[in-house]
DNA sequence: GTCTATATCTTGATAGAC
DNA sequence: GTCTATCAAGATATAGAC
């Protein structure tokens, strides 16, 4: 079937993309990983651009069902959070691959200004989840210490990539969990 | 003078890759910003992977003597907490450049063994030098809510080197002041 | 120290057969 | 949809003259 080596592909390019960042992998590395040749590729995805296009939007949908799912799932503030900062946990396969987000964001000059305005726009419905998780926290009382959700759901996504980054630096996960601490401790 | 070139290379090869990634540029680019060409900079610097290592090296000690400045000049744990992320603040150049470490970590696979280590070597020594910092603000009574100037440590560096990467994603310093307007409202 | 010239490899992309 | 064949452009690196 076509649309299972479109998937391949985008699950391929995803891995890659987040383990080496984008300038970090070629059509090259994909035709081998999924099993045809690199030109085929091209059939599908017309340029790098337009892949990266694809890969940021099923990223995009993911990830907000997943924060809807978590919303639905648990039912204070920080049962939510905690299963959030789970969800960044997970995602960083032993510190060997980052959020597809952060990952683009420092290749950002290879990057198409569709892509850019894709990243801006996932970071925007994270940090509107978030707000919605501090301010139950914060009416149920299941979050200590928070006086201003918004400004707090800023610092809450620049720590959570941030510890994405540091525990690729040292290829441990026991990194993101020593910078989650502090946070984790306060629900 | 010979050792003028050589800052000269390692001066453009740092703004490029906090600008662009370590994949982001290439010896072409260098040798067209310096006046050289390409070939030249194989005298200064025979492989990219010597480059990247002297890019670090030189990188780690300016920013340790910063921070012995930073801690000598202020006398509070809380002024001093305020300058480093002002030092942050100020080397994100509007959005347009991340810290070196933070830029390079994405690039990993294309980094050498050496480099990985002399960024662990970077990490742990701002991890020290921010837990100096807060074990002053914690006994001078500078900086409010310090429960564990260890692991407190750790967040902040993430905290620090997470918020270059978003406020690159946006462009914009702002984006960066709000994610550190917490953390400052406790100095 | 810097140059020209060159080697070798990899990149993303296209044309056209099947 | 996938293939072979090919392209032009870019990369890092080396040899040897000056």
């Amino acid at each position: 079937m076509t649309s299972d080596t479109k998937t391949a592909l985008l699950d391929v390019a995803e891995h890659a993309a987040r383990a080496r960042g984008f300038d970090g992998f070629s059509y090259a590395d994909l035709a081998e990983a999924v099993g045809i040749r690199k030109a085929s590729i091209h059939y599908h995805f017309p340029t790098k651009a337009a892949l990266s296009a694809a890969l940021m939007d099923r990223y995009s949908l993911t990830l907000e069902a997943e924060c809807n799912r978590i919303r639905v799932e648990h039912k204070t503030g920080a049962e939510q959070l905690l299963a959030l900062i789970d969800l960044y946990r997970d995602a960083l396969n032993d510190g060997k691959t980052l959020c597809l987000c952060v990952s683009l964001i420092s290749s950002r000059e290879s990057l198409s200004d569709d892509v850019i305005q894709k990243i801006r726009k996932f970071r925007a419905m994270m940090v509107a989840q978030i707000e919605e998780i501090l301010k139950l926290g914060q009416e149920d009382k299941s979050i200590t210490g928070i006086t201003d959700p918004i400004s707090e759901s800023r610092a809450i996504l620049a720590l959570l990539e941030g510890a994405h980054l540091t525990a690729r630096a040292e290829e441990n996960v026991n990194t993101f969990d020593e910078a989650l601490g502090v946070l984790k401790s306060r629900c």
